[in-house]
DNA sequence: ACTGAGTTGACAACGATTCTCATTCCCTTG
DNA sequence: CAAGGGAATGAGAATCGTTGTCAACTCAGT
Protein backbone atom coordinates (compact mmCIF):
# COMPACT_ATOMS: atom_id res chain seq x y z
CA UNK A 1 0.00 0.00 0.00
CA UNK A 2 1.25 3.72 -0.84
CA UNK A 3 1.88 5.62 2.25
CA UNK A 4 0.34 8.65 2.59
CA UNK A 5 0.63 11.92 4.56
CA UNK A 6 -1.31 13.08 7.62
CA UNK A 7 -4.18 14.46 5.55
CA UNK A 8 -3.74 11.64 2.69
CA UNK A 9 -2.03 13.19 0.65
CA UNK A 10 0.61 10.77 -1.06
CA UNK A 11 3.86 11.49 -0.67
CA UNK A 12 5.89 12.28 -3.61
CA UNK A 13 9.46 12.60 -3.63
CA UNK A 14 10.98 15.67 -4.98
CA UNK A 15 12.94 13.48 -7.43
CA UNK A 16 15.50 14.96 -10.30
CA UNK A 17 13.56 14.11 -12.88
CA UNK A 18 10.27 15.89 -11.22
CA UNK A 19 12.07 18.42 -10.28
CA UNK A 20 12.81 18.85 -14.31
CA UNK A 21 9.54 18.62 -15.41
CA UNK A 22 8.26 21.29 -12.96
CA UNK A 23 10.63 23.36 -14.29
CA UNK A 24 9.65 22.79 -18.16
CA UNK A 25 6.21 23.52 -16.48
CA UNK A 26 7.01 26.85 -15.52
CA UNK A 27 8.84 28.04 -18.55
CA UNK A 28 5.69 28.39 -21.14
CA UNK A 29 2.26 29.34 -20.74
CA UNK A 30 0.64 27.63 -23.19
CA UNK A 31 -0.43 23.98 -23.66
CA UNK A 32 1.80 21.62 -24.27
CA UNK A 33 1.72 17.65 -24.93
CA UNK A 34 3.59 15.12 -23.32
CA UNK A 35 5.79 14.71 -26.16
CA UNK A 36 6.74 17.99 -26.50
CA UNK A 37 7.65 18.51 -22.82
CA UNK A 38 9.63 15.06 -23.40
CA UNK A 39 11.64 16.62 -26.37
CA UNK A 40 12.27 19.91 -24.83
CA UNK A 41 13.82 18.16 -21.72
CA UNK A 42 15.99 16.55 -23.79
CA UNK A 43 16.72 19.30 -25.50
CA UNK A 44 18.04 20.64 -22.04
CA UNK A 45 20.42 17.96 -21.60
CA UNK A 46 17.92 16.31 -18.87
CA UNK A 47 17.67 12.98 -19.42
CA UNK A 48 13.69 11.76 -18.63
CA UNK A 49 12.22 9.18 -19.40
CA UNK A 50 8.71 9.39 -21.49
CA UNK A 51 7.38 7.02 -19.21
CA UNK A 52 8.00 9.48 -16.64
CA UNK A 53 7.41 12.82 -17.93
CA UNK A 54 3.91 10.50 -18.20
CA UNK A 55 3.33 9.92 -14.61
CA UNK A 56 4.86 13.18 -13.41
CA UNK A 57 2.40 15.08 -15.09
CA UNK A 58 -0.89 13.08 -14.51
CA UNK A 59 0.65 13.71 -10.85
CA UNK A 60 0.60 17.14 -11.10
CA UNK A 61 -3.16 17.04 -13.36
CA UNK A 62 -4.29 14.92 -9.83
CA UNK A 63 -2.61 17.53 -7.61
CA UNK A 64 -4.42 20.37 -9.76
CA UNK A 65 -0.84 22.27 -10.14
CA UNK A 66 -1.51 20.99 -13.80
CA UNK A 67 -4.55 21.61 -16.60
CA UNK A 68 -5.40 18.46 -18.78
CA UNK A 69 -7.31 19.23 -21.76
CA UNK A 70 -7.75 17.62 -24.90
CA UNK A 71 -6.94 18.18 -28.43
CA UNK A 72 -9.38 17.40 -30.95
CA UNK A 73 -7.91 14.42 -31.72
CA UNK A 74 -7.80 12.80 -28.52
CA UNK A 75 -4.53 14.20 -27.11
CA UNK A 76 -4.16 15.23 -24.20
CA UNK A 77 -2.05 18.72 -23.55
CA UNK A 78 -1.28 19.99 -20.72
CA UNK A 79 -0.23 23.22 -18.84
CA UNK A 80 0.63 24.84 -15.51
CA UNK A 81 -2.10 26.81 -13.76
CA UNK A 82 -3.52 29.11 -11.02
CA UNK A 83 -5.72 27.62 -7.92
CA UNK A 84 -8.44 29.08 -8.90
CA UNK A 85 -11.24 27.32 -11.00
CA UNK A 86 -11.57 28.95 -14.26
CA UNK A 87 -11.19 28.13 -18.47
CA UNK A 88 -9.39 28.59 -21.53
CA UNK A 89 -9.84 30.88 -24.37
CA UNK A 90 -7.37 29.02 -27.23
CA UNK A 91 -6.08 30.22 -30.16
CA UNK A 92 -6.71 27.51 -32.82
CA UNK A 93 -3.41 28.80 -34.72
CA UNK A 94 -0.72 29.17 -32.46
CA UNK A 95 -1.99 27.55 -29.38
CA UNK A 96 -1.66 30.60 -27.14
CA UNK A 97 -4.39 30.55 -24.38
CA UNK A 98 -6.12 33.02 -21.70
CA UNK A 99 -7.66 31.99 -18.57
CA UNK A 100 -11.09 33.52 -18.15
CA UNK A 101 -13.35 32.87 -15.21
CA UNK A 102 -16.46 33.80 -14.40
CA UNK A 103 -19.18 33.28 -11.70
CA UNK A 104 -21.80 32.79 -14.48
CA UNK A 105 -20.91 29.81 -16.04
CA UNK A 106 -20.19 28.03 -12.42
CA UNK A 107 -23.54 28.96 -11.89
CA UNK A 108 -25.43 28.23 -15.18
CA UNK A 109 -23.86 24.85 -14.78
CA UNK A 110 -24.69 24.25 -11.22
CA UNK A 111 -28.38 25.25 -12.11
CA UNK A 112 -28.55 22.79 -14.92
CA UNK A 113 -27.07 19.76 -12.83
CA UNK A 114 -29.58 20.37 -10.39
CA UNK A 115 -32.59 20.81 -12.20
CA UNK A 116 -31.86 16.89 -13.52
CA UNK A 117 -30.61 15.59 -10.44
CA UNK A 118 -26.98 14.87 -11.22
CA UNK A 119 -24.59 14.91 -8.29
CA UNK A 120 -20.77 15.29 -8.22
CA UNK A 121 -20.78 17.72 -10.88
CA UNK A 122 -18.08 19.14 -12.82
CA UNK A 123 -17.39 20.83 -15.83
CA UNK A 124 -15.32 21.57 -19.14
CA UNK A 125 -15.73 24.53 -20.91
CA UNK A 126 -12.80 25.51 -23.46
CA UNK A 127 -13.22 28.42 -25.89
CA UNK A 128 -11.46 28.09 -29.17
CA UNK A 129 -11.40 30.84 -31.62
CA UNK A 130 -8.40 32.96 -33.67
CA UNK A 131 -6.38 35.16 -31.09
CA UNK A 132 -5.72 38.98 -32.46
CA UNK A 133 -1.87 38.21 -33.20
CA UNK A 134 -3.35 35.42 -35.89
CA UNK A 135 -5.72 37.38 -37.71
CA UNK B 1 -10.47 14.08 -57.06
CA UNK B 2 -13.67 13.68 -55.08
CA UNK B 3 -16.71 14.73 -57.22
CA UNK B 4 -19.13 17.46 -55.39
CA UNK B 5 -22.90 18.67 -55.73
CA UNK B 6 -23.59 21.85 -57.15
CA UNK B 7 -22.97 23.57 -53.86
CA UNK B 8 -19.45 22.02 -52.83
CA UNK B 9 -21.28 18.87 -50.79
CA UNK B 10 -19.21 15.33 -51.08
CA UNK B 11 -21.38 13.08 -53.05
CA UNK B 12 -22.70 9.98 -50.48
CA UNK B 13 -23.56 7.14 -51.21
CA UNK B 14 -26.53 5.55 -49.29
CA UNK B 15 -25.19 2.33 -49.29
CA UNK B 16 -26.33 -0.99 -46.67
CA UNK B 17 -23.51 0.38 -44.13
CA UNK B 18 -23.79 3.48 -44.11
CA UNK B 19 -27.63 3.13 -43.69
CA UNK B 20 -27.17 0.40 -41.14
CA UNK B 21 -24.92 2.91 -39.12
CA UNK B 22 -27.36 5.58 -39.05
CA UNK B 23 -30.25 3.57 -37.74
CA UNK B 24 -27.96 2.33 -35.09
CA UNK B 25 -27.54 6.09 -34.09
CA UNK B 26 -31.10 6.17 -34.26
CA UNK B 27 -31.61 3.53 -32.35
CA UNK B 28 -30.32 5.22 -28.67
CA UNK B 29 -29.64 8.46 -27.44
CA UNK B 30 -26.83 8.89 -25.47
CA UNK B 31 -23.09 8.67 -26.15
CA UNK B 32 -21.82 5.36 -27.89
CA UNK B 33 -17.89 5.15 -29.05
CA UNK B 34 -17.51 3.43 -32.60
CA UNK B 35 -16.37 0.15 -31.40
CA UNK B 36 -19.97 -0.34 -29.29
CA UNK B 37 -21.74 0.80 -31.95
CA UNK B 38 -19.56 -1.61 -34.36
CA UNK B 39 -20.50 -4.10 -32.11
CA UNK B 40 -24.40 -3.91 -31.83
CA UNK B 41 -24.06 -4.02 -35.52
CA UNK B 42 -22.77 -7.14 -35.38
CA UNK B 43 -25.10 -8.40 -32.53
CA UNK B 44 -27.82 -7.66 -35.06
CA UNK B 45 -26.89 -9.21 -38.08
CA UNK B 46 -25.55 -6.41 -39.87
CA UNK B 47 -22.32 -7.25 -41.08
CA UNK B 48 -20.38 -3.88 -41.38
CA UNK B 49 -16.33 -3.40 -40.65
CA UNK B 50 -15.45 -1.45 -38.03
CA UNK B 51 -13.16 0.93 -40.43
CA UNK B 52 -16.51 1.70 -42.31
CA UNK B 53 -18.47 2.31 -39.06
CA UNK B 54 -15.29 4.93 -38.00
CA UNK B 55 -15.30 6.52 -41.51
CA UNK B 56 -19.68 6.90 -41.75
CA UNK B 57 -19.27 8.16 -38.34
CA UNK B 58 -16.58 10.76 -39.38
CA UNK B 59 -18.71 11.83 -42.40
CA UNK B 60 -21.75 11.85 -39.73
CA UNK B 61 -19.58 14.40 -37.77
CA UNK B 62 -18.82 16.62 -40.81
CA UNK B 63 -22.60 16.48 -41.85
CA UNK B 64 -23.42 17.83 -38.48
CA UNK B 65 -25.69 14.88 -37.81
CA UNK B 66 -23.74 13.24 -34.95
CA UNK B 67 -22.22 15.35 -32.31
CA UNK B 68 -18.70 13.84 -31.00
CA UNK B 69 -17.05 14.62 -28.09
CA UNK B 70 -14.19 12.91 -26.08
CA UNK B 71 -14.07 10.81 -22.62
CA UNK B 72 -11.91 12.14 -19.88
CA UNK B 73 -9.22 9.41 -21.46
CA UNK B 74 -9.75 10.52 -25.20
CA UNK B 75 -12.18 8.03 -26.46
CA UNK B 76 -14.25 9.21 -29.40
CA UNK B 77 -18.00 8.97 -28.30
CA UNK B 78 -20.81 9.78 -30.71
CA UNK B 79 -24.26 10.74 -30.56
CA UNK B 80 -27.23 11.84 -32.86
CA UNK B 81 -27.76 15.08 -31.95
CA UNK B 82 -30.01 17.67 -32.59
CA UNK B 83 -29.65 20.81 -35.23
CA UNK B 84 -29.46 23.35 -32.53
CA UNK B 85 -26.52 24.63 -30.45
CA UNK B 86 -26.75 22.72 -26.82
CA UNK B 87 -24.52 21.30 -24.60
CA UNK B 88 -24.53 17.81 -22.49
CA UNK B 89 -24.87 16.54 -19.03
CA UNK B 90 -23.59 13.57 -19.00
CA UNK B 91 -24.12 10.74 -16.46
CA UNK B 92 -20.14 9.49 -15.04
CA UNK B 93 -21.31 5.86 -14.43
CA UNK B 94 -24.12 5.10 -17.00
CA UNK B 95 -23.27 7.38 -19.89
CA UNK B 96 -27.07 8.94 -19.75
CA UNK B 97 -27.19 12.30 -21.52
CA UNK B 98 -29.27 15.14 -21.34
CA UNK B 99 -28.96 17.77 -23.84
CA UNK B 100 -29.00 21.50 -22.15
CA UNK B 101 -29.14 24.88 -23.71
CA UNK B 102 -29.26 28.15 -22.59
CA UNK B 103 -28.49 31.86 -23.73
CA UNK B 104 -26.48 32.68 -20.79
CA UNK B 105 -23.33 30.66 -22.06
CA UNK B 106 -23.64 31.75 -25.17
CA UNK B 107 -23.54 35.09 -24.22
CA UNK B 108 -20.42 34.74 -21.77
CA UNK B 109 -18.35 33.14 -24.36
CA UNK B 110 -18.73 35.38 -27.10
CA UNK B 111 -18.04 38.96 -24.39
CA UNK B 112 -15.06 36.55 -22.87
CA UNK B 113 -13.86 36.01 -26.88
CA UNK B 114 -14.62 39.79 -27.66
CA UNK B 115 -13.30 41.46 -24.97
CA UNK B 116 -9.65 39.14 -26.13
CA UNK B 117 -9.85 40.38 -29.43
CA UNK B 118 -11.08 36.54 -30.57
CA UNK B 119 -12.33 35.73 -33.87
CA UNK B 120 -13.94 33.19 -35.19
CA UNK B 121 -15.00 31.80 -32.05
CA UNK B 122 -16.07 28.39 -31.38
CA UNK B 123 -16.57 26.58 -27.72
CA UNK B 124 -17.09 23.59 -26.30
CA UNK B 125 -18.75 22.81 -22.76
CA UNK B 126 -20.05 19.63 -20.74
CA UNK B 127 -21.02 19.08 -17.52
CA UNK B 128 -20.52 15.52 -15.80
CA UNK B 129 -22.21 14.38 -12.71
CA UNK B 130 -24.12 10.99 -11.48
CA UNK B 131 -27.47 10.71 -12.61
CA UNK B 132 -30.48 9.86 -10.47
CA UNK B 133 -30.57 6.96 -11.11
CA UNK B 134 -27.20 6.07 -10.52
CA UNK B 135 -26.87 7.15 -6.61
C1' DA C 1 -23.77 -4.93 -70.01
C1' DC C 2 -19.67 -1.24 -69.70
C1' DT C 3 -17.37 2.11 -67.13
C1' DG C 4 -15.63 4.89 -63.58
C1' DA C 5 -15.80 6.72 -59.20
C1' DG C 6 -17.27 5.94 -54.63
C1' DT C 7 -17.22 2.11 -50.95
C1' DT C 8 -16.07 -1.70 -48.44
C1' DG C 9 -13.52 -5.10 -45.48
C1' DA C 10 -9.57 -7.43 -43.71
C1' DC C 11 -5.58 -6.41 -41.92
C1' DA C 12 -1.45 -3.80 -41.37
C1' DA C 13 0.29 0.30 -39.50
C1' DC C 14 0.31 4.14 -36.28
C1' DG C 15 0.62 6.93 -32.33
C1' DA C 16 -0.37 8.11 -27.81
C1' DT C 17 -0.41 6.17 -23.50
C1' DT C 18 0.24 2.56 -20.06
C1' DC C 19 2.38 -1.51 -18.16
C1' DT C 20 6.32 -4.43 -16.64
C1' DC C 21 10.08 -5.21 -14.02
C1' DA C 22 14.82 -5.04 -12.92
C1' DT C 23 17.56 -1.36 -11.24
C1' DT C 24 18.38 2.91 -8.79
C1' DC C 25 17.25 6.53 -5.64
C1' DC C 26 15.60 8.90 -1.58
C1' DC C 27 14.55 8.86 3.12
C1' DT C 28 14.50 7.29 7.74
C1' DT C 29 16.13 4.51 11.33
C1' DG C 30 19.65 2.43 14.13
C1' DC D 1 27.21 6.62 8.44
C1' DA D 2 25.57 1.97 6.82
C1' DA D 3 21.44 -0.48 6.04
C1' DG D 4 16.73 -1.41 4.59
C1' DG D 5 12.50 -0.59 2.31
C1' DG D 6 9.37 1.56 -0.31
C1' DA D 7 9.10 4.96 -4.10
C1' DA D 8 10.71 6.23 -8.63
C1' DT D 9 12.94 5.44 -12.91
C1' DG D 10 13.99 3.85 -17.73
C1' DA D 11 13.76 0.90 -21.64
C1' DG D 12 11.03 -1.52 -24.09
C1' DA D 13 6.99 -4.34 -24.66
C1' DA D 14 2.18 -4.16 -24.75
C1' DT D 15 -2.52 -1.83 -25.29
C1' DC D 16 -5.91 0.10 -27.69
C1' DG D 17 -8.38 3.40 -30.37
C1' DT D 18 -8.04 4.98 -34.79
C1' DT D 19 -6.43 5.50 -39.55
C1' DG D 20 -4.18 3.84 -43.81
C1' DT D 21 -3.77 0.39 -47.65
C1' DC D 22 -5.48 -1.85 -51.45
C1' DA D 23 -7.81 -5.29 -54.00
C1' DA D 24 -12.53 -6.51 -54.62
C1' DC D 25 -17.15 -4.71 -55.05
C1' DT D 26 -21.29 -1.73 -55.98
C1' DC D 27 -23.92 1.74 -57.60
C1' DA D 28 -25.37 5.28 -61.14
C1' DG D 29 -25.36 6.71 -65.56
C1' DT D 30 -24.46 5.63 -70.43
Amino acid sequence: MTSTDADGTPILRPTRQRIAVAQAMASFHDFRSAQEIHELLGRRGERVGLATVYRSLQRMVEGGEVDLLRTEDGEAIYRRCSDTHHHHLVCRSCGATVEVEGPAVERWTRAMADEHGFADVSHTLEIFGTCPACR
